[in-house]
RNA sequence: GGGCGGUUAGCUCAGUUGGUAGAGCGCCUGCCUUACAAGCAGGAUGUCGGGGGUUCGAGUCCCUCACUGCCCACCA
C-alpha cells in the first residue's frame, strides 16, 4: 500500500460527495464540476463501466453487409473489395484465459486502442474483436498445479473429470482479465467476446481440420518429436529453447564383433547406447574405411537384453571426421540426426524410455531409472568394462520446453502433422451431412509429403512452385447479386491452389500484407523459406480434441465432422477417439475468419462459406502485436487465413484474390516492455510490473500516455515510472486548464453572457453525425475552417499551431509513430497552450467589468465583447485539444469533456465525436513567425531581468532597438509584455544597444532599465565564454564559405543559409564584444 | 554456426531523403504571479562507442573493431 499523504485524503473524503453529472440533465456551472485536483481514481472506473453499459463501441453485422455492391471505378482494373466501406477491423490478440494483464498486454492494447479510436473518430467503421484463448499447456499446468496442491492429480480424477474442472476454473477465473482489460478502457466490441473452446468455435477448429485432412494435407505419422517429459506430450520446435551449457563429451569403446579391434565412439548421451542400432562414419573418413561395413558389439547390451547385440558400422556424411573421434552412435527413437541416419540406412528405432524419459528396459539393470541417473550408472558400468576412453568438457546447447522448463528428450512417437510445403488435393467426394470419410489403415506412415520437425527424413525438400498462378483467367465474370458459388470445390481450381506455405510467403511477397518495422519482413519470409511440417498434436487433456477415431481392428482411422458409430473402413463399431488435442496455436491461427462465422453454421443447407460479417469486416485491417509470437502466431494467421479463404467468394460472387484472403493487411511489432533496468520482466526474477498496480498509484490515462510516448518501433521499452509521474503531472495541468476555462465560463455568465460552445452548426463544429449510436453510420461533416482575421495575435497563433499539431499527429499516426505523436499532443497542450496562450488570454478574459477600470459603458461593452471573443476561441481550440488527445488519454477527456457541456453533451462520448482535422484551421505562418519573435522577445527580457536581480513582481521598462517585423506590431503587444515579462514602458531606440543590461539576439537588442546590480564577474564570465563560441563558429563558417568546393557543390539554399547565419553570427560577434568591452 | 538490432546530456529515450543535435526526468537559482507547488520563471550539461572511408559537408551512408541485446539453427 503506498503512503497516502494527508492533503490527498482529505481531497478524497471531498470527492466521495461529488455527484458525477452525466449527460442526463443539464448543469448550469460547468466550473463547480471539477474538483480541485486531478484524481483518477475517481473518474476512471466510472467512465470504464459507462463505455460498456452504453455499448458505445459494438459495431453489429448488418444484413445488409451480405449485398455490398462491387465497386468498380471507371477505365480501372477492379479494385480490391471491401465489404463494409470504410471499415476498420483489429483483432486482438486474445490472452490466454489463465492469464493477468501485464506490461506487454498493455503495451499491445494501449497501442491498439489509440488507433481504434483515432479511426473511429475519423468517421470509420471502427471494429475491435476482443477473446480469450484456452492456452492448452498453460491452463493445464494452472490447473494442474491447483491439483497438486489438493493431493491429487489429473490421472487420478480421469479425463472428464479434469476437462470439467478446469471449465470450472474458467467459468470462476476466466473473466478477470477481461475485466482488467475494461479498466484499461479499451474500446472494444464486447459482444464480440469469444473464448477459442466455445462452441461456435470448436466447431470451425474441426471443420478446419477435417478440410485440411480431406485435401491429402494433415498426416499421422512415426516421427521424431520435441518430447516434454514434465508435460507428458510432444512440443512444436518453436515452444523449445536451447541454452549453452557445459557438458560432457563420452569417448566410449565399442569392439568389433570378430574381435579384430574397436571403434571408439563419442557421444554427449551414453544414456541412449541402448537404444543404438548402427555407429555412423563419413565414408571419406580414411581412419575408419577399412570398418564400414562390419559389426561390433554394442557394449552392456547383455545386461539390457540378455544377449549381446551387434550393430553395424555405416557409412554417412552426417558424420563429422573433425568431431569427436570422427564416429558417432546411431539411435534413431531418441535423437532427430540419428533418425534421419535411421531412414537412409532402413534401420529399426528402438524406444528405450517412457513418457517420463525413464528408461523402459523390463529386465535390464537400468530399467526405470531416470534417464540422467541411467547415465551414471552407464558411465559407471561402461569405465568398469574398461570402455570408457575419456570424458571431455564440451559446450552444448540444450534444448529445453518453453513453457515446463524440462530437458526436452526427443522421442519416437505417433504425431499429427499439418503439410505445409505439399499442395492441396482435390478433397474426395463428401456430402454436407458430414460422413465420415477415411483414411488408409497403414498406420499413417505413407503419407509423408515434408519431414516434421526434422529434416532428412526425405521429402522435405517438396518442390514449391515458384511463381504463384493467376488467380483467374479474365473471361470468367460474376454479374453482382448472383448466386454465391458453392464452396465446396473452392473457388479456385484444386490444381491451381499452392501449399500453404507458398501462399503464406506470395501474401508477403507480393505485398498484400505489410510490416511496420520493414524489417520484419526479412525474418518472416527467412522463416517461412525454411518451414518445416507443423506438428499439431498434443497430448493434453485440455484442447480442441482430434476429430479421428482410431480402429482396433484393422489400424484403420476414421475423420469426422461428427461421431462416427464405425470404422469407415472395415466397419467395425469398435472405434476410439484419439486422445490427442491439437496445439493451441491451430485454433488461435483460424480467429481471423472464425470470429466471423466462418463455416457458416448451417452448412447443410447449402449457406455459402461467405457470411456477412465476413463479407462487412474481412480481411481485418491491421495486426498489432510483439515479435515474440510472429511465429507461433502471425505466421499461421497468414498461413490459414489465404489457405481457408481462398475458398470464400467475394461479396459479389467472384473467386477471392490472395490479396483478399490474407487476415489482415498491415502487421504492426512493437517491442517488449522491460524493467527500468532493461532487464526482461519476469516472475522468477520478480522485477514483474504489475498494471494494475501502476494504473492505482499514477492513473490508467498516464500509463497509456507513458506507454505511448515510449513506444518507438524497434526498441524496446524500459518502462519508466519516472515517466508516469511526469505524465500524471501533464494530466493535472489539462485538468487545471479546464478548472481555468470553467471559471471564465462561470465569470462569463454571471456577466450575462452567453457562452458559445462548439456545435455542429458553428463553424469548425466538432462533431460526427451518427444516426444511433450502435451500428449506424457515420457520416463526417466536414466543417469551414473557423475564420478569425482580425482576432489577437495570441488567438491566431494558437489556432495555427493547432492545426500545424494536427496535421503532424495525424502523419505520425499514420506512421505507427505512437511517441511522436504523444509528445505533440503533450508540447501542444503544455507548451503553447498553458505556458503561453493561456497565460495571454488572460489579458482578455476582462468579465468583472468596474467602473474604475472601464469609465464609460462604450470601454466596458467593447471589453465584454473582446473578452467573449476570446473565451470563444479558447473554448474552440480547448475542445478541439482535448479530441486530439482522447484516443491516448480516453478518461481525461471524457471527464473534461462531458464537464465542458455542463453535462448535455452533443454525444454519448468523446470518443464519438470527430477527431480533429489540420484542415479544420488556419494555417496562418504569418501569426506564427509574429508570435515568436514576440516570444523570443519575452524569454530574454526574462532572462536579463532575472540576472540583474529585479524582483518577479515589479515592473520595468525596456529600451528596444529592433527590425520593422517586431516593432511594427509593437503597440498591440504591450499589453502582453506587460503581463507576461513585467514590462512598464518600451522605448524604442534606433542605435543598437549594449551594456551590462542589455542583451541581442539577432532579430534585436533588449535592455531593462534597472538600478544594475548586476554580477560583473559572473557576466563577464558569460560574455567570454559565449565570445569565444561566436568566433569559434563565425571561424569554421567562414571557412567552409571560402572552400570553393563548397560553394561550387552545394545547395545555393545551404549555402545562402550559411551566409547568412555567418552574417547574424558575425552581428551577435560584435555585439557581445561591445557589450564585454563595456563591463570593463 | 547464421541473421537482426542497439551504443546520442547524470538517467530514460527521440533525431524520417546527409546540411552541423533535441525532449522528459534529474540537477542549480528565484518565485505560494487567484487554473495548476503534480506549478511558474531562468540556468548548466554532449570529442553522437573507437578507428577508417565516401562527400563540399556524416549522429545520419560504407568498411572495420569493441561492447551489448535478441532471433534462428540437426552438429554427436
Amino acid at each position: 500500500m503506498p503512503a497516502k499523504n494527508p492533503q490527498e485524503n482529505s481531497r478524497n473524503a471531498k470527492e466521495t460527495k461529488r455527484e458525477v453529472p452525466l449527460n442526463d440533465a443539464p448543469q448550469s456551472a460547468p466550473g463547480t464540476q471539477l474538483p480541485k485536483a486531478y484524481d483518477p481514481s475517481l473518474i476512471e472506473r466510472h467512465w470504464a463501466e459507462r463505455w460498456v453499459a452504453e455499448r458505445l463501441f459494438e459495431v453489429p453485422t448488418l444484413d445488409s453487409d451480405y449485398h455490398v455492391t462491387p465497386r468498380r471505378p471507371l477505365g480501372g482494373p477492379r479494385e480490391a473489395e471491401k465489404g463494409r466501406a470504410n471499415a476498420f477491423t483489429i483483432l486482438l490478440p486474445p490472452p490466454n484465459v489463465t492469464g493477468r494483464l501485464h506490461m506487454g498486454h498493455m503495451l499491445n492494447q494501449t497501442e491498439m486502442d489509440i488507433l481504434m479510436r483515432w479511426h473511429r473518430m475519423l468517421g470509420e467503421t471502427a471494429l475491435w474483436v476482443p477473446g480469450t484463448d484456452h492456452a492448452g499447456i498453460a491452463t493445464q499446468m494452472m490447473v494442474e498445479r491447483q491439483l497438486a496442491a489438493e493431493g491429487t492429480d489429473r490421472k487420478a480424477l480421469g479425463r472428464e473429470a479434469f476437462e470439467q474442472r478446469v471449465w470450472d476454473w474458467k467459468r470462476q477465473y476466466g473473466s478477470a482479465i477481461s475485466d482488467q482489460m475494461k479498466r484499461l478502457g479499451v474500446s472494444v466490441d464486447w459482444s464480440r467476446e469469444y473464448f477459442t473452446m466455445d462452441e461456435r468455435l470448436s466447431l470451425a477448429v474441426k471443420e478446419a481440420f477435417v478440410r485440411l485432412w480431406e485435401q491429402g494435407l494433415i498426416y499421422r505419422g512415426a516421427y521424431i518429436v520435441n518430447w516434454d517429459p514434465i508435460q507428458q506430450t510432444a512440443v512444436s520446435d518453436l515452444e523449445v529453447t536451447h541454452e549453452e551449457r557445459p557438458a560432457k563429451l563420452y569417448h566410449v569403446r565399442y569392439p568389433f564383433a570378430d574381435g579384430s579391434g574397436s571403434i571408439v565412439i563419442a557421444t554427449t548421451r551414453p544414456e541412449t547406447m541402448l537404444g543404438d542400432v548402427a555407429v555412423a562414419v563419413n565414408p571419406n573418413d580414411e581412419r575408419y574405411k577399412e570398418a564400414i561395413g562390419k559389426l561390433v558389439t554394442l557394449p552392456l547390451s547383455a545386461a539390457a537384453a540378455h544377449a549381446d547385440r551387434n550393430i553395424p558400422i555405416v557409412a554417412d556424411e552426417w558424420a563429422n571426421p573433425e568431431f569427436g573421434t570422427g564416429a558417432v552412435k546411431v539411435t534413431p527413437a531418441h535423437d532427430p540426426n540419428d533418425f534421419a541416419i535411421g531412414q537412409r540406412h532402413s534401420l529399426p528405432s528402438l524406444l528405450i524410455m517412457d513418457e517420463t524419459a525413464h528408461i523402459d528396459l523390463p529386465g535390464s539393470p537400468y530399467h526405470g531409472l531416470d534417464r540422467f541417473a541411467a547415465r551414471e550408472k552407464i558411465v559407471a558400468d561402461l569405465e568398469a568394462a574398461g570402455l570408457l576412453v575419456g570424458i571431455h568438457d564440451h559446450k552444448h546447447a540444450i534444448a529445453l520446453s518453453q513453457r515446463s522448463g524440462a530437458v526436452i528428450e526427443p522421442r519416437l512417437s505417433m504425431q499429427w502433422f499439418l503439410a505445409v510445403n505439399k499442395k492441396p488435393e482435390a478433397p474426395n467426394q463428401h456430402n454436407s451431412t458430414g460422413a465420415p470419410s477415411a483414411r488408409g489403415a497403414d498406420g499413417g506412415d505413407e503419407q509423408r509429403t515434408g519431414a516434421p520437425s526434422v529434416r532428412g527424413a526425405d521429402g522435405g525438400d517438396e518442390q514449391r512452385p515458384g511463381a504463384p498462378s493467376e488467380l483467374r483467367s479474365g473471361g470468367k465474370e460474376h454479374s453482382p447479386g448472383a448466386p454465391f458459388m458453392s464452396d465446396r470445390q473452392g473457388a479456385h481450381g484444386w490444381d491451381e491452389r499452392n501449399s500453404i506455405a507458398q501462399n503464406a510467403i506470395d501474401a508477403v511477397h507480393q505485398g498484400h500484407i505489410k510490416f511496420t518495422p520493414e524489417m520484419y519482413t526479412k525474418t518472416y519470409m527467412e522463416w517461412m523459406n525454411n518451414i518445416h511440417d507443423w506438428c499439431i498434436s498434443r497430448q493434453l487433456w485440455w484442447g480442441h480434441r482430434i476429430p479421428a477415431w482410431h480402429c482396433p481392428a484393422c489400424h484403420g482411422i476414421t475423420v469426422s465432422r461428427d461421431t462416427p458409430t464405425a470404422c469407415s473402413a472395415c466397419g467395425d463399431t469398435h472405434i476410439e477417439q484419439s486422445t490427442d488435442v491439437l496445439d493451441t496455436w491451430f485454433s488461435s491461427g483460424l480467429l481471423p475468419f472464425t470470429v466471423f462465422d466462418w463455416p457458416n453454421p448451417t452448412p447443410d443447407t447449402g449457406a455459402p462459406l461467405l457470411t456477412p460479417a465476413l463479407a462487412a469486416f474481412y480481411p481485418t485491417s491491421l495486426l498489432v502485436t510483439g515479435f515474440d509470437i510472429l511465429f507461433f502466431w502471425v505466421a499461421r494467421m497468414i498461413m490459414l487465413g489465404c489457405h481457408f479463404m481462398l475458398d470464400v467468394p467475394m461479396p459479389d460472387g467472384s473467386p477471392r484474390p490472395l490479396a483478399e484472403a490474407v487476415p489482415f493487411r498491415e502487421v504492426y511489432i512493437h517491442a517488449l516492455v522491460r524493467d527500468a533496468n532493461r532487464e526482461k520482466m519476469s516472475k522468477t526474477k520478480g522485477n514483474v510490473i504489475d498494471p494494475i498496480e501502476i494504473i492505482e498509484r499514477f492513473g490508467t490515462d498516464a500509463v497509456r500516455f507513458t506507454l505511448a510516448s515510449m513506444a518507438s518501433p524497434g526498441t524496446d521499452i524500459a518502462f519508466s515510472e519516472a515517466r508516469t509521474e511526469g505524465y500524471r503531472a501533464f494530466a493535472n495541468k489539462i485538468w487545471n486548464a479546464a478548472r481555468f476555462i470553467f471559471m471564465n465560463i462561470d465569470r462569463a455568465r454571471a456577466a450575462d453572457i452567453e457562452v458559445a460552445l462548439p456545435t455542429n452548426s458553428a463553424p469548425g463544429g466538432p462533431f460526427i453525425e451518427r444516426s444511433e449510436m450502435s451500428g449506424g453510420q457515420k457520416k463526417l461533416v466536414q466543417n469551414d475552417p473557423i475564420p478569425v482575421p482580425n482576432d489577437p495575435i495570441e488567438s491566431r497563433w494558437i489556432v495555427a499551431r493547432f492545426s500545424q499539431t494536427a496535421a503532424a499527429v495525424h502523419s505520425a499516426l499514420t506512421a505507427y509513430r505512437f511517441d511522436e505523436a504523444a509528445s505533440l499532443v503533450y508540447q501542444f497542450f503544455w507548451g503553447d497552450l498553458c505556458d503561453w496562450y493561456l497565460e495571454i488570454v488572460k489579458l482578455r478574459l476582462n468579465f468583472d467589468i468596474t467602473a474604475e477600470a472601464f469609465p464609460t459603458s462604450e470601454d466596458s461593452e467593447r471589453a465584454l465583447a473582446a473578452a467573449n471573443t476570446a473565451l470563444t476561441t479558447l473554448v474552440t481550440v480547448f475542445d478541439a485539444a482535448l479530441r486530439l488527445l482522447s484516443p491516448f488519454m480516453p478518461f481525461l477527456t471524457e471527464e473534461i469533456w462531458h464537464a465542458l457541456y455542463s453535462g448535455a453533451p452533443p454525444a454519448k462520448s468523446i470518443a464519438l465525436t470527430r477527431y480533429p482535422q489540420a484542415s479544420d484551421f488556419p494555417a496562418d505562418n504569418e501569426a506564427i513567425r509574429e508570435m515568436s519573435l514576440l516570444q523570443e522577445l519575452i524569454v530574454t527580457i526574462r532572462a536579463l531581468r532575472k540576472e540583474l536581480g529585479v524582483p518577479e513582481k515589479e515592473s520595468a521598462p525596456i529600451r528596444l532597438h529592433a527590425g520593422p517585423e517586431l516593432t511594427s506590431h509593437l503597440e498591440f503587444h504591450q499589453d502582453i509584455l506587460d503581463r507576461l515579462a513585467r514590462v512598464s514602458e518600451i522605448h524604442i531606440s534606433d542605435k543598437p544597444l549594449t551594456g551590462a543590461n542589455a542583451r541581442s539576439t539577432t532579430s534585436f537588442d533588449v535592455a531593462v532599465v534597472y538600478a544594475r546590480k548586476i554580477d560583473v564577474a559572473l557576466e563577464r564570465d558569460r560574455l567570454t565564454k559565449e565570445l569565444a563560441k561566436l568566433d569559434k563558429q563565425i571561424a569554421a563558417n567562414e571557412a567552409r564559405l571560402a572552400d570553393t568546393s563548397f560553394t561550387a557543390k552545394a545547395p545555393a539554399h545551404i549555402v545562402d543559409g550559411l551566409r547568412k547565419q555567418t552574417a547574424d553570427l558575425i552581428t551577435l560577434r560584435d555585439k557581445t564584444r561591445a557589450a564585454l568591452d563595456s563591463l570593463s
